[in-house]
Order: structure tokens, then C-alpha cells, then sequence
DNA sequence: TAGAGAATGTAACATTTGTTACAAATTACA
DNA sequence: TGTAATTTGTAACAAATGTTACATTCTCTA
């Protein structure tokens, strides 16, 4: 195989190495090496092309006014980079990319890339699926964090757990990590929760809730 | 036209209408008519297919444990239902939807549109400029909510707009429309933009802000 | 151009969350 | 099984934001 990385991508998932290679060989494709540091994609660039991580790794990171950066991400392979954004209306990436080691990445244009999902289905469901499962996610992470309080966020999580209905349920991650995703410090979700316990909301062994008092819990999760 | 609201629709825009036509009649879709207060999509269905509103309105609505209903947005034609997450990976629908007045849907299969898509280049590019333009809208939504206090929402903003580099921005939203972007209500923001300019970080003059010490501002827009 | 409505500036107080620190309980694993 | 690392519980104080209310300024239009 040409970049047998590829076979992992679940952008080619469900093709064999021979199909990958077709696919890739029908095309106009670039691989381009960068250096250690080298600077691969610059913040508000135009987005014309997919890139791939082949190996190596890059980093997403932003520059404020002053010229300072903040580390956003690593990108291993086989991840594209911006992969959502790529047919956006004036899509350009949101942070310069900067290879972490040498680093390589095959570079295919939006419009080949648009023609080789016409002729494979499995590759544009692949490409969609990616798309749509990550517009999911973000949606989904922004409606806790438009929840005002810890109690709301909280209730709102619990709420859409299963067994909620039943009134018992399991918290599946740490508190470190719930408090992450909700955006709060986790002595902050600590001392929510604990008032809750404390309100007769609900009843908290570890990670195992029971919902108490479903009708003032509920008040809690409304716009 | 079969369906003449949909060549206001941008999955079908640059189609004319003798095409949306034959596209239309090509696939096996169903025009569903609901009478108002009917419940179109229980919330946690999963997302089978592609929906189209024809006429009347729909809304979507949250139901809390308790059965209270919470409306969360109107759709109107030829706007289509969860469209970012209909190939998503398990997707399903996020909140209930009822009919507002007596309304039509358009269903079409989520694989037949994927076909569709397959068959016409055009309906491919629309469909996955409105995906990804979503993801874009909400990646950029949730950079600003992660940011922890105004200042730091208020600065990023600011350094995001044409003219921060000459040191001079034009805020083109209302300051309710800003607190509300920013998700924080609007007294607490014109407090804190009044104190960034008390601390000699900015000078405001309404809409107009100039940035007097970028460094300083900068700090703020770390993570 | 007067007047109404919208947008903005500001203040006092309540509420919520962050910060920091430490103890207790649990879990992993050598 | 005992020890180290992780996870959780809790507290006191600081900082930030929400809430409510009102005055001021701007903007649009009759």
C-alpha cells in the first residue's frame, strides 16, 4: 500500500488497501513533507484542500495580538485536519497547524476530494457520518455549557442518563471529568451536587444517584 | 413545480426548477400532512430520513421528566429537520417535534437522499456546505462559552474582528445581541467592558472600541 | 422636531463559582 | 495485603456574574 495508514482513517473505512490505493491513485493528489516546527496551515487560511496526517504529528495553535500561542490540540494520524469545516461556506482554519516532529501530509483538493465521494458511496457515507457525528457532538457540548448553573448542567446530565426514569443512575466518569465537561472546577461540582443531596434533591452514594424529588430536579432544566 | 418552496431551499439552490422536479420524482419519497398540535418526531427517535417542511410551521420542544414541555425553536419551510445530524453515527433526534398550524413534511429515506446525493454533484456540494457550515457556526459558538469571564470573551472577540491589528474595531451587534452571544446577560457585560476601560485596557465610545494595551488584552484571550 | 422606543451606563446587593488547601475514602497494583 | 496514586468530600475566602432598578443617551419616525 501506498500510505497504509490510511486503512485505520475512518474516512476510508469499509475499503480494502487495493480500493484505498485505487482511490487515492485516481487522483491528484500531493504528500508533502514538513520539517519540525515547520508551519503547515496558517489561521484564517482558506480551506482548498483535505489534509491528512500520515505521520508524525502536528498541533493546532492560536496566536493572539501580541504574537503569543496557546497550544489547542495534537493531531495524530490518520486524522484530517479541520475535516468538518472543509465545505463550509468561506471555511478557513480556525488555528495555525505546526508539525510537532517531522511530520507528513497527504494534501488532496476540496473538489477532487468532492468527486472521489461522487464515486464511492461508502467514502461520501464516511465523510458524512464524520461530519454529522461531529455537529452532534458540538451541539451536545453546547447545550450544557448554556446551562447557567452547576445544579442545572447537573440535573440536565442525570436527567438524560438511562434509568433516569426509573429514578436510579449511574455515572459512568469521574468527577474530574464531568466537571470538565461541564466547563466547571471540580470542587465546584463537588459543592453543587453536595447541596443538592443536602436540598433532598436527590441522593448521591459515589457515583450512584437517586433522583429524590423529580418535579423541583426538572424546574432546574428549563431555558 | 411539484413543490415550489423548494427552490428556496439551499440543498436544492442552482437547480432549476425542472430538475428539483426530476429529482424529486426519481426517489421514493412521501408528503406527510400533520394537523396542527400533531407530534411529527418523538424525541430520541432515530433519524431515518430527510425532512422537509413544505408549509405550515413546526417547532421543536423538550420534555423534562415531568412531562413539561420546553419550546426550543420554530422551523418554517423549506427549512429541513436536524440536517446536520442525519448521517451522524446513531443520530437521533434531539427534541420532540409538533406541528405549530397544519403543516407538510417532505420525508425522503435517509439513503435514498444519500443516492440522490450520489447521483447530482450539486446536491452533494449544498448538503455539505450546510453541514459543515453548521459545525463552523458551532465550533465557533462554543470557542466564546468556554472562554471563563467576560473579559476574556469580550477581548477574543474583539481581537477577532477587521481592525484589531490597526488597534481600531466597529462592534456591529447591539450589546443585548453580544450578551447573548456570549451567553451572559447584558449589564454584567457593559460592566465589564466599563472596567476594562477604567483599567486603561481599551477605550469605548459605543460601538467603537480602541485598543490601548494590547498586551494586557491579550493575556486575558489565553487559555 | 418632538416624542416614543430602543439602547446604553451605572449602582447595590444576592448568588454562584473559582481558588486553594487538606482530609478521607477508594482503587490500582506491586 | 499493604502502599501509592487517584478520587472524592469539604471548608474559607476571593472573584465574577446575575438581578433589579433607574437614569441617560441615542435613533427613528410621525
Amino acid at each position: 500500500m501506498k500510505f497504509p495508514v490510511l486503512n485505520r482513517s475512518p474516512l476510508f473505512s469499509g475499503l480494502s488497501d487495493a480500493e484505498i490505493d485505487g482511490i487515492i491513485d485516481s487522483v491528484n493528489f500531493r504528500s508533502r513533507s514538513f520539517p519540525a516546527g515547520a508551519v503547515a496551515v496558517i489561521a484564517g487560511e482558506e480551506i482548498s484542500s483535505v489534509m491528512i496526517v500520515l505521520s508524525g504529528s502536528v498541533r493546532g495553535e492560536m496566536t493572539d495580538l501580541t504574537g503569543k500561542t496557546i497550544k489547542i490540540e495534537d493531531i495524530y494520524p490518520p486524522q484530517a485536519l479541520a475535516a468538518a469545516f472543509i465545505y463550509g461556506r468561506e471555511a478557513r482554519y480556525p488555528v495555525n497547524v505546526i508539525a510537532n516532529t517531522d511530520a507528513e501530509l497527504l494534501i488532496i483538493g476540496k473538489s477532487e476530494f468532492l468527486t472521489l465521494m461522487n464515486n464511492d458511496r461508502r467514502l461520501l457515507l464516511n465523510y458524512l457520518t464524520a461530519v454529522c457525528t461531529r455537529a452532534l457532538f458540538l451541539s451536545d457540548r453546547l447545550r450544557f455549557l448554556s446551562f447557567r448553573t452547576i445544579r442545572e448542567k447537573y440535573a440536565h446530565y442525570i436527567s438524560s442518563l438511562p434509568g433516569a426514569i426509573s429514578g436510579r443512575v449511574v455515572i459512568n466518569r469521574t468527577q474530574q471529568e464531568l466537571a470538565d465537561y461541564f466547563g466547571v472546577t471540580r470542587p465546584s461540582l463537588a459543592r453543587a451536587v453536595s447541596e443538592m443531596e443536602s436540598d433532598g434533591l436527590i441522593s448521591v452514594d459515589r457515583r450512584e444517584v437517586r433522583i429524590l424529588d423529580i418535579r423541583r430536579l426538572s424546574t432546574l432544566s428549563e431555558t
